[in-house]
DNA sequence: GCGTTTACGTTGCAACTGCAATGCAAACGG
DNA sequence: CCGTTTGCATTGCAGTTGCAACGTAAACGC
């Protein structure tokens, strides 16, 4: 049977494995036994996709990247073509907010690899470039608002995106930590591009809000 | 030699060398044997102040909450009577902004503990109440300023709020992980402040720069 | 056919973990 | 003076960790 497996796929099995452990029971108990034994596999098999635990760490890390990037860039497509500015800040934004209970899993696990990469500084490279380039075209956007008349002019757009980067940032992190309900922080998110671009037309208000899932019996 | 020890302080200066592992190391290289070695001491005094890790971790927790409270009211105080609420505002956030060592330090202690209660929501209860209380506060503020005619009077001032401290907690995330420098921070949080309350007396702007370290040699 | 490579599974190990248990000396209450 | 309490150090233990080593069996190259 050897031979013909599909490199990639099995380590995207084992590091959807590692992030439903890191996201039921935190990263710290992330260890090869238990990622193995979540992923139905042995341990030596993990072993032999990932050489060392630090390797499967940062691959993980990337898998997260990507479904979050890949959600957006979904997201977005499903505006159509060139929506407006703030339609499609308000869709990206909402849709990197941890709103359902799958994006609440990653966003456990993208904050628990926040912790990891302050202190592992060397790993952290890639989301600044990410980072480097969300600012840059949520200025773009913010700055054709501007030239629409739809904003206010006088607002620094380099400032301004990164301001409603962090509130968006910001807004993920209380939410993970159960500080208030999603309903709040988009109402926060909304009232905050209002604040940048003017008041929104109504019919965009509320929308995009998530089914909220019943209480477990 | 026994019996003449200060409870308190003993467990404090523990709490203070797990911070320091915390800080430099990750939360996850926190073991009682580590601290204690941080601390100077043997790990069965550790076990003797707190029976168990969490009891240990909770406590150290704790303290962090009460120096950033400290600092924040120490830093409210120092403005003397009665000042604006932009003033107040601004500084009080840019208070709890990680803008120097000790802040930074602080900062990735209270990173990990976040994800660390993200997984253990019982921890989280002090949190919540926190946050509530601090929301309320800075909802006054807005309210306070938009009475003074100091803000526009449109914007919610529960919702702003909620915005606002999401700006602080963004902004002070991406600091900790580096993505950019704490000017940038502070122009953000000003520019935030602009557009909430209107643009701001000169004379405060750009205030409070910590001072930057050298590079070390 | 046969060596090589790939894909695992198993075992073992040294290091580390939290924690209980025990020991002991100093202060204090009586 | 003596038992009790308090403050701390040492030791031990069962469990877990990352990882190396080894084994094996199947596909492939020749």
């Amino acid at each position: 049977m050897p031979k013909r497996v599909d490199h990639g796929e099995r380590r995207k099995l084992i590091a959807d494995a590692l992030m439903r452990v890191a996201a039921e029971r935190g990263l710290e108990a992330v260890s090869l036994r238990h990622v193995a034994a979540e992923a139905g596999v042995s341990s030596g098999m993990v072993q032999h996709y990932f050489r060392t635990k630090d390797e499967m760490m940062t691959f993980a890390l990337a898998v997260v990247r990507e479904r979050s990037e890949a959600r957006v860039t979904r997201a977005v497509a499903a505006l159509g073509d060139d929506p407006s500015p703030r339609t499609l800040l308000r869709t990206m934004l909402a849709e990197l907010l941890p709103l359902d209970e799958a994006r609440q899993a990653d966003g456990r696990v993208a904050l628990a690899f926040l912790a990891y990469t302050a202190v592992r500084p060397e790993v952290a490279a890639g989301l600044h470039r990410e980072t480097a380039e969300l600012l840059a075209f949520i200025a773009g956007q913010i700055r054709a608002a501007q030239a629409a008349g739809a904003a206010q002019a006088r607002v620094d757009p380099g400032r301004a995106a990164v301001a409603l980067l962090a509130v968006m940032e910001g807004l993920g992190v209380y939410l993970l930590g159960g500080h208030y309900p999603p309903e709040t922080a988009l109402a926060a998110l909304d009232a905050q591009l209002d604040l940048l671009l003017g008041a929104a037309p109504p019919a965009q208000r509320g929308r995009a809000v998530p089914p909220r899932r019943p209480p477990k019996p």
